[in-house]
DNA sequence: CTGTGTGCAAACACTTTGCAGGTGT
DNA sequence: ACACCTGCAAAGTGTTTGCACACAG
C-alpha cells in the first residue's frame, strides 16, 4: 500500500505535504516527531501546514500520535492501516526512541462498577534493547 | 498524615504554597489541574511559583502527573503517600475528570528480548460513574 | 472552476528562567 | 544568618488561527 492510495482510500487530496509524511512514517521504524519528519522532508513546509496535515491524517485514523512527558510528541502509522491490534508503545529513556510495540497487545483491565473504557493507552518506559547492546560494545 | 508532615519528612520547607498544595490534593477525589488548585487556594500564588511547587513535590514524590492528550495535566498524591502499588488513570471523556484507580493496578507486560521495563502508565479513557449515572437521572 | 491546502505572520497557552527581595529554620 | 522560596517580568516552546494565494480534482 503506497501512500497515494491510503490517501484515496480516505478521500483526501493528494498534496505533497500528507504524501511525505505518511511516506516518511511507513518507512520508519519508530514513531517520529514532527521535526524529526520535517528534517527527513525534501520540501520545506511550514510547521503550521504540519500541524494541519497531522491533525487531518489522525482524524482519519491513518496516523497516530504518541505522548511522552507531556513535551515529547511523536507519530506512527494507525492500526487501521497496519491491521494489528491496540498495543503498547514503548520509550526508552536513554534514547528517545519511541515505538510501536505491536505484539505487545494492551490488556483488558476490570474498573470499577459504573466506569466503561472506550480506549486504553499503554507506555511503557525503560530501556530498548538497541541501547542495552550499545551497552555490551562498550 | 498532614501536609505539614510529609514536607517535615522530606525536609523540606513548610511555605503555606506547598502546604495548601498538599492539603488541596488530599481532599481531592479527582487528579486536579494547576488552575484547579489555584481556584481552591486562597492565597494568590504566582503561576511560576506553583510550578516550582509542582516540581519539588514531585521530585520528592509526594505528587505525580498524569497527562492526557498532551493539553491536560492533573496532578494527584503520590504512591508512596498513600502507600498503594502502581495503578491506572482514568479519564473520562465526557466530564474531563482524572482519576487514580487505586484498585486498578497496572498488568505486567512482556516485552521482547533486551527491552527491560522500569516503569508503566496506563491511562484509560471512557465515561466515569458519575457521567453514567447523570444520564439515568436525565 | 471550486473547494481545500498552503505559507506567512501573529496570537495563544503553558511552562521556564533571571533577578531582587522576602521567609523559614 | 543563610539558604531557599516567592513574585514579577520576560523569554521559550509547541501549537493554533486568520488571511490571501495556490493547487488538486
Amino acid at each position: 500500500m503506497k501512500a497515494n492510495d491510503i490517501l484515496n482510500i480516505h478521500n483526501l487530496k493528494r498534496t505533497s505535504c500528507r504524501e511525505g509524511i505518511i511516506e516518511i512514517v511507513m518507512i520508519a521504524k519508530q514513531a517520529l516527531s514532527e521535526n524529526e519528519i520535517r528534517e527527513r522532508l525534501a520540501g520545506n513546509y511550514d510547521r503550521s501546514t504540519f500541524y494541519r496535515s497531522f491533525k487531518t491524517l489522525e482524524e482519519h485514523k491513518i496516523l497516530h500520535k504518541i505522548i511522552v512527558d507531556n513535551q515529547l510528541v511523536k507519530y506512527a502509522l494507525d492500526n487501521t492501516v497496519t491491521h494489528k491490534v491496540e498495543h503498547a508503545h514503548f520509550y526508552c529513556n536513554e534514547c528517545n526512541a519511541v515505538q510501536c510495540m505491536n505484539d505487545v497487545p494492551v490488556q483488558k483491565y476490570q474498573l470499577p462498577d459504573g466506569y466503561s473504557d472506550i480506549e486504553t493507552e499503554v507506555l511503557i518506559k525503560g530501556r530498548c534493547a538497541n541501547c542495552k547492546n550499545q551497552e555490551n560494545i562498550d
